[in-house]
RNA sequence: GGGCGAUUAGCUCAGUUGGUUAGAGCACACGCUUGAUAAGCGUGGGGUCCCGUGUUCAAGUCACGGAUCGCCCA
């Protein structure tokens, strides 16, 4: 209690005013909706990314190459996997990029395709309805390049602004586009030079076909729907010879093969009946069919089927039956009996209708049986008259169906009819069913240089290494690639055919000299010039014709990307350093469908022309799901779209999230998540606030006075635990790419190790202390601020930023952003001067701590205190732990302030089992017992400092601050004479 | 239909060559603090390790079968 009356100068002192809390202007909110855009102005601004390069280049840096896969541009808009491609990209270029590598980022456009010009025939069908019919239906093939090119370049527009908006880096102005004409260009060359390796030739082949579209069909343009119905057919072909091995089937007259099938239009097109030389097959006696021949194991269902007892009146095994000869059941053709691998015995009969123009497998092993490969169906899908005049003019998917069934039931061939459910591929452009048609294709001879290919990527590092399998395997299976597409948004296959004897001209020479043209004018010049002003001059064909046509064709847009590591990478000179004028990049990432896609296109084409892989290291994610794991798609309805999750919680968040899950496998992400992340954001800001803020009044130029065994234990410790694991386990997880393990990390470097154990331990010294008391804090904040700013940059560069330009005034500002900082190097120098320190506060403080706090709580619970600084607390170590309470003991004689601060109680005594205190006094609040010790809290003596708030004997002692404590006192003294000096100057 | 992968707390992730009572952070509940304050600290509850069978003295971990989800291929 104060008199009134005295005038006693410490009683107008108000202590709070002598105490050094923290002051910054750094929002304790990211606010990352209004204020990212800022901080990504500042960095277009002051082109921050081009100065960040260009250091290391001045330095002369090694190379990491991350070279971008072209998202397609299809839409505006993004979705949430190529947020996270996008954001991975950037985490991996920004890390390189502090670690001192010249990282340049080129981003890309895939401009091409199927899709693009299906969107745009749309929008323009829209647009002209009411309109004449005939403009509508044939817009010439430059008017919808044109609009397509304005739909692209608008697109194009739109996601880049949107990729920005992510936070991610690059080099946006020079960013490729696959319709620039020097980038078609680089691609035809490349064509050109597979074409003079031999790799390009022209074949009839069963391909996917697309009625609708009336076009051939990549795999990756083919998508399998479940329960498609088709009608299932059973049809007998009648044995017209039989093999010599076969012989003793001779007795039967009127013997059968019968054959499955859901299609029943390919009948016309059936050149074979394959069997599987190991099955078992069966002669079984019907009174309706005749002696009908079929798998023995398949026997059952097809006799539940016809709903017949039959007998069975032979087995044969079905490599005895090869080289018989049955009847076509419509014409007058030879069926050979033929066999195969890929014949099962899952359903059917085990003998299978072979038609090489209508199916991979059959056109596979028909070629090794020379059978000819027919396909009488029209590019509308309609049988032509090769199918017999009876069938001419149906279409396959509907009538063709019903009138073969009707003409093998008219003459006695169709045993059993019915509809079958099964997955079925369709279109994925117009979703109407698909059919297997061989026609004229440009193909790439990929069994040239597939052993090449395969042996490249064995040489590549995949990262997961689950990748390197998948795509081994596809590319040993694949059959060859069909490059060409019946479009016209694409690269022209730059081939003449001659008008008079039909020869194909396709040439190196002509390709380069075509890309001349296509350099200057772009592709356009295909559709806009005539043949003789796109061939070289004077060119002729063998025949002597000077009169010739373009080739309609262009080339499947994975052509385009495929060719982006010599169109783009080998292109470029900023792409390249001292050591690397090109390709290979050091990587590539995109999600792991491109298996099948661009890692593969881009392989194929670079081992064609390079021998090589034009990727050391290729790292693929997984599908973002939705948070119950289901696969995102609008018409459920849970769908997470990355604009409104940046509106709402800012990029860092989607950043924070890209780096917090595990991307070898499929990611959730959802509103649960998204909020919970925001919190592990917030912890890490308000970590980051708390060193600014404590900061204030620190100068980095006092450093080089300081003498680090000024340090307490607590400092030395969390510096030797950042110096020892924080900044190598961060490394280490960065260079594996395993970000979800580094996000756990800070995360628990944030709240664990900063936040609850070492900030709340120094509070106190940094806002009561003396100077010396406190710089020793503040040097150690210094320290964590230059190792967390820089490791914060690759997943949360806005944080980063925020957070240094928030820098105190008195802190060197070496760079001018965050993002051109260095990666932080370990101190080994420190660690080996101060490792001893990781024993005393591991193994002897944090193993009493959570003790200490259980009976701290024990006590509040109870009501006896509210803060732990109103308690005592005495440590009774067990015998077994003598060398926990020894350990201690060396702590309390270096400094007899420190373990009182580091439980955060006014007084601690300790002492060994059986020395003293060992039972609990009277006046006890709580009591606790584990393997190591006895805690117990009393009462705190003394009274209260009204500056520290720490209870002390010591107040009252002091001549004129009468309600502080001696340490108090000196720290005022200081204070008021600090404040002195500063009117003084 | 075939192949590959995943499945540990409400969420994101750890869990060593099989070895005590399966961990962390966040979230949640309760309390403290009001000198990091639309912050901070403490304590606590929470698990059929997807299911089943097997091997073993011992299984989250190994083997086999199955379920769910996803991807690739047909």
């Amino acid at each position: 209690m104060t008199d009134s009356n005295t005038t006693d100068t410490a009683d107008k002192i108000n202590y709070k005013d002598t105490l050094k809390l923290p002051q910054t202007e750094f929002p304790m909110k990211g606010d990352g909706a209004k204020r990212e855009p800022l901080i990504q102005k500042f960095w277009e601004e002051n082109k921050i990314y081009e100065k960040a390069l260009q250091n290391r280049k001045k330095q002369n840096a090694e190379r990491f190459l991350l070279h971008d896969g072209p998202p397609y541009l299809s839409s505006g808009n993004i979705h949430i996997g190529t947020a996270l491609n996008k954001i991975l990209k950037d985490i991996v270029v920004k890390y390189k990029t502090l670690q001192g590598y010249y990282s340049p980022y080129m981003p890309g456009f895939d401009c091409h395709g199927l899709p693009i010009e299906s969107a745009v025939l749309k929008e323009r069908g829209k647009k002209s309805e009411g309109r004449d019919q005939k403009e509508q239906n044939k817009p010439s093939p430059l008017e919808v390049r044109k609009e397509c090119t304005e739909f692209v370049l608008q697109n194009r527009k739109l996601q880049e602004e949107k990729f920005k908006r992510l936070g991610v880096l690059g080099d946006w102005e020079n960013a490729y586009m696959t319709i620039y004409p020097k980038f078609e260009a680089q691609q035809l060359r490349l064509f050109g030079q597979m074409v003079d390796k031999g790799y390009i030739y022209r074949g009839l082949k069963p391909v996917y076909w697309c009625t609708s579209c009336q076009t051939a069909l990549a795999e990756a343009e083919v998508e399998y729907v479940e329960n498609h119905k088709s009608p299932s057919i059973y049809v007998a072909f009648n044995v017209v010879k039989l093999s010599t091995k076969a012989d003793r089937l001779q007795k039967y007259n009127d013997l059968k093969v019968v054959i499955w099938t859901t299609t029943p239009w390919t009948i016309p097109g059936n050149m074979a009946i394959c069997l599987n030389a190991h099955f078992e097959y069966v002669v079984i006696d019907s009174k309706k069919y005749g002696k009908l021949i079929l798998a023995k194991e398949l026997l059952k269902s097809f006799i539940e089927k016809i709903s017949e007892e039959c007998n069975i009146l032979e087995t044969i095994i079905g490599s005895d039956l090869e080289g018989s000869i049955c009847k076509h059941p419509l014409y007058e053709r030879e069926s050979p009996v033929i066999l195969g691998e890929h014949v099962t015995l899952e359903t059917g009969t085990g003998c299978v209708h072979t038609a090489p123009g209508h199916g991979l497998e059959d056109f596979g092993v028909g070629h090794k049986y020379g059978l000819k490969v027919i396909s009488p169906v029209d590019s509308k899908g309609l049988l032509t008259v090769d199918a017999g005049s009876e069938l001419n003019g149906q279409y396959v998917q509907k009538t063709a169906n019903q009138k073969v069934v009707e003409l093998l039931s008219n003459n006695a061939s169709l045993i059993f009819q019915e509809d079958y459910y099964h997955s079925y591929p369709h279109c994925w452009r117009s979703k109407t069913p698909i059919i297997f048609r061989a026609t004229e294709q440009w193909f790439c001879s990929v069994s040239q240089f597939r052993d090449k290919a395969l042996s490249e990527i064995k040489k590549v590092q995949w990262v997961p290494s689950v990748g390197e399998n998948r795509i081994y395997a596809m590319v040993e299976s694949r059959t060859d690639w069909c490059i060409s597409r019946q479009r016209v948004w694409g690269v022209p296959i730059p081939a003449f055919y001659c008008n008079s004897c039909l020869k194909v001209h396709l040439t190196k020479n002509i390709i380069d000299h075509v890309s001349g043209f296509v350099e200057n004018r772009g592709t356009n010049i295909w559709w806009e010039e005539s043949e003789s002003a796109l061939l070289p001059k004077d060119f002729k064909c063998d025949c002597g014709s000077v009169s010739f046509r373009k080739e309609t064709d262009i080339m499947d847009v994975w052509f385009d990307s495929g060719s982006t590591h010599y169109s783009v990478v080998d292109e470029n000179a900023v792409l390249h350093d001292k050591n690397h004028s090109g390709s290979p990049s050091e990587m590539y990432l995109e999600g792991s469908d491109q298996h099948r896609g661009w890692f593969q296109s881009s392989l194929l084409t670079s081992v064609a022309i390079h021998n090589k892989a034009p990727y050391k290291t290729v790292l693929t994610h997984g599908f973002v799901l939705d948070e119950s794991g289901k696969k995102m798609s609008k018409s459920v309805g849970n769908v997470v779209d990355p604009d409104k999750v940046i509106n709402e919680y800012g990029a860092d968040i989607l950043r924070l999230w890209v780096s917090s899950v595990d991307y070898s496998s499929d990611m959730r992400i959802g509103q649960n998540m998204l909020k919970q992340l925001a919190e592990v954001y917030r912890n890490i800001r308000n970590t980051a606030r708390f060193i600014l803020g404590n900061l204030s009044d620190f100068n980095d130029s006092k450093v080089p006075d300081f003498n680090l065994d000024k340090l307490w234990m607590v400092d030395k410790y969390i510096l030797l635990y950042v110096e020892k694991y924080i900044k190598p386990e961060f490394e280490n997880y960065f260079n594996n790419y395993d970000f979800y393990r580094y996000y756990q990390k800070l995360q628990n470097f944030c709240a664990v190790d900063l936040s609850s154990f070492y900030f709340d331990i120094v509070k106190d010294r940094l806002y009561t202390g003396t100077y010396e008391e406190r710089f020793a804090v503040q040097y150690v904040l210094r320290e964590l601020l230059n190792t967390l700013v820089p490791v914060l940059c690759p997943v949360l560069p806005h944080l980063a930023e925020d957070i240094y330009s928030h820098l105190p005034k008195g802190l060197n500002k070496q760079v001018e952003s965050a993002l051109c900082l260095d990666w932080p190097k370990q101190n080994l120098d420190f660690i080996n001067k101060y490792t001893d320190v990781e024993n005393f506060i591991q193994n002897a403080v944090l193993k009493v701590k959570p003790t200490v706090n259980k009976a701290l709580e024990i006590a509040r619970a109870e009501k006896k205190i509210g803060k732990s600084l109103e308690a005592k607390v005495y440590i009774s170590f067990k015998k077994t732990s003598q060398n926990i309470f020894e350990t201690l003991l060396v702590i309390s004689k270096t400094n007899p302030k420190e373990l009182e601060t580091i439980f955060i109680v006014s007084q601690l005594e300790f002492s060994l089992d059986g020395d003293s205190k060992t039972s609990s006094p009277s006046d006890a609040y709580a009591q606790i017992e584990d393997d190591i010790c006895t805690v117990i809290v009393t009462k705190a003596s003394g009274e209260k400092c009204q500056r520290c708030w720490k209870y002390s004997c010591e107040i009252g002692t002091h001549q004129t601050h009468k309600t502080i404590c001696l340490d108090c006192v000196k720290a005022v003294e200081e204070f008021e004479l600090q404040k002195v000096c500063i009117n003084f100057f």
